[in-house]
DNA sequence: ACACAATGTGAAAGCGCTTTCACGACCCGC
DNA sequence: GCGGGTCGTGAAAGCGCTTTCACATTGTGT
């Protein structure tokens, strides 16, 4: 004896305005649901005649699959988790922008969460969004373990920027940060500039790490002595790059230029010398890296070292469907190039 | 004769490292998954000794409810829509962040959405949302008209900033922009300007018109003619801000400030006076609107009126979260202030 | 012409919860 | 001391899908 679901009831979903449901749709089309969910996902072979008459069934109905039903029948939510350190900030926001633009053709919603560059944080958001059974998870230069990022990838696909890392339904998109530092520096260099302050980032922050190795590597290569008095640490923060500025001018070294790690801290420095009474570019040159979109507008345009970020979103995003797509993904990151703007030039002492 | 689902399979997860799911906390408290439900959800009085051994079993299981078995059950996803106009943009990361941080302490998780400043693109943007079957809808300064947010609001609650309207349903925020516009051209006729140019935003903006009205009403009140040729129109951006500034400077009227109606386009501005050799405030002030975190932090920093604008992401939530208590939300909406800093000074006929 | 493999389709069992329904236990007043 | 509440609880019916399973049909090889 088997069993019969009280369709008798016909759920009072077909009279009243509500929402249109897959079953309504089979049944208007003469077929079963499983026919009609064979045909939504391409699960498998349909005939043509019930293949055209669903899709008129759901033309008329205007059915809208529910996702938060397939999410717990099929167990795809059709969205993917996104760990970011802080919805503002310039960084972040054109990193999201991008991925919002990769993922939403493609039918799948982001959900952003911000670690506050907490490692903390950022596991409990890992947390969260696993709770939500998103898809997938892209973690956006966070201070998460690698071990902690391999196991969550153990159980869905991450794809995670800002570090390199091998393993299996994981891809790293790893920007070359060491590369992009010796850019600015070797460009300050060339203008003719010894005495080069750096304004690294938090030291726990991988990014800040690699720039500062860009700085040294460049510096090294010129022969140029590594003076400690001039390496000051701020945390990506304009606050802390005008601090940074501010001890770097209280001390008693001299310099004729700044590299900061970010050009958030750039801003910040170029506040600290502007109270000081010293000018950008005349009487310090100045440059910053990754490029948000205020380091054109800020006086004078920010020297910078130019990082497609929301370009690197769109592909973190591409990436990340790759790998729900079960294909490896190919990961493609673009070079850093310098933008030379009006923040720089050749030391005073050079132009006599 | 009553049917009995197969319990008898188990669902095999009591054996996986798999998802913890209710019933197995129900088996393990010795208790039913009613009432399990029940004291998750502090639907229905219950006994202390089972809601005793039912958090014990929850403890020791680890066990999370999954939100999307909830959203269908129950009808409740425990998120909320959120129809931005650009995730990037300094004005909504910031009141992102306040919805964010509200909340998530609650509970609800935000479903960001760009609809880019076009009410087609908006509209869309609230049906992918409504299909995801959110439980509310925040939408920030759309351009959708007033009948589409009311119908929005028919059949979910509906949480809008940056215009007045009273619905069932429907909580709307209006921040003082008029007022806030006012301020700023009062605090440069205060200094003696006379010769105030304006530049304004998209005029289908709301905020764009009312914070011409208020630069108008300002001038009026001090008896000040209003020259056309002073008023240009930008898009709150920077781009044209810098466009606008161009113009101005390019007819023959003369100026001795300049109040931008967004902190983007003063920035623009301020280059485009920079280019023109025009500095900041020595031969012209300029005020903005916003204060968005870079304001602080520009060359000179700029003189603004101040808008909380986490504050007010923070205030949409929590009225959002009112609004699915059944609760009437409490709506007050800090005044505006103006932050004088250093773009502003008296013109220099009257310095001598 | 006959066993056997594809092929297309429907019935029904879940996914992990919420919520209605019903029922026994217990307490009240008269 | 008995009818009628209230209270706490479990059984079971969904929520709207996906997916296995089984059952015709049809096609293929010999």
């Amino acid at each position: 004896m088997k069993r019969v679901r009280s369709t008798g009831k016909d759920n009072g979903n077909d009279a009243e305005g509500g929402t249109v449901t897959l079953d309504m749709v089979a049944r208007r089309a003469g077929v079963s649901p499983s026919t009609v969910s064979r045909i939504l996902n391409g699960t498998a072979v349909v005939s043509d005649d019930k293949r055209a008459a669903v899709s008129r069934a759901i033309g008329e109905l205007g059915f809208i699959p529910n996702p938060v039903a397939r999410g717990l029948a099929g167990g795809r939510t059709f969205s993917v988790g996104v760990v970011t350190q802080a919805i503002d900030s310039p960084f972040y926001g054109a990193a999201l922008r991008g991925i919002e633009d990769a993922l939403g053709p493609a039918g799948y919603a982001p959900l952003f969460m911000s670690g506050h560059w907490q490692a903390r944080e950022e596991a409990r958001c890992v947390e969260v969004l696993r709770a939500r059974r998103v898809d997938g998870i892209i973690v956006l230069t966070g201070r998460m373990s690698d071990r902690a990022l391999r196991s969550v990838a153990a159980a869905l696909p991450v794809v995670v920027t800002g570090r390199q890392l091998k393993s299996a339904n994981l891809a790293a998109l790893a920007f070359d940060n060491v590369g992009g530092a010796r850019l600015a520096t070797e460009h300050l260099l060339s203008l003719g500039h010894r005495r080069i302050a750096f304004i690294g980032g938090d030291p726990r922050h991988p990014d800040a790490v690699d720039r500062e190795r860009g700085y040294r590597a460049a510096l090294d290569a010129a022969r140029v002595r590594i003076d400690p008095a001039l390496i000051v640490e701020g945390d990506f923060t304009e606050a802390s790059g005008l601090a940074a500025t501010a001890r770097l001018l209280d001390g008693r070294v001299n310099f004729t230029a700044i590299f900061a790690a970010n050009d958030q801290m750039a801003f910040g420095a170029a506040l600290a010398l502007h109270r000081r009474g010293r000018r950008v570019p005349d009487d310090v040159s100045l440059v910053g890296f990754d490029d948000v979109g205020g380091a054109l507008y800020s006086l004078p345009p920010l020297t910078t070292v130019h990082q497609p970020i929301s370009e690197i979103g769109r592909l973190a995003a591409a990436a990340m469907l790759d790998l729900l797509a079960l294909q490896t993904p190919s990961l493609r990151v673009p070079e850093p190039t310098l933008v030379e703007r009006e923040s720089t030039r050749p030391p005073s002492t050079l132009r006599g």
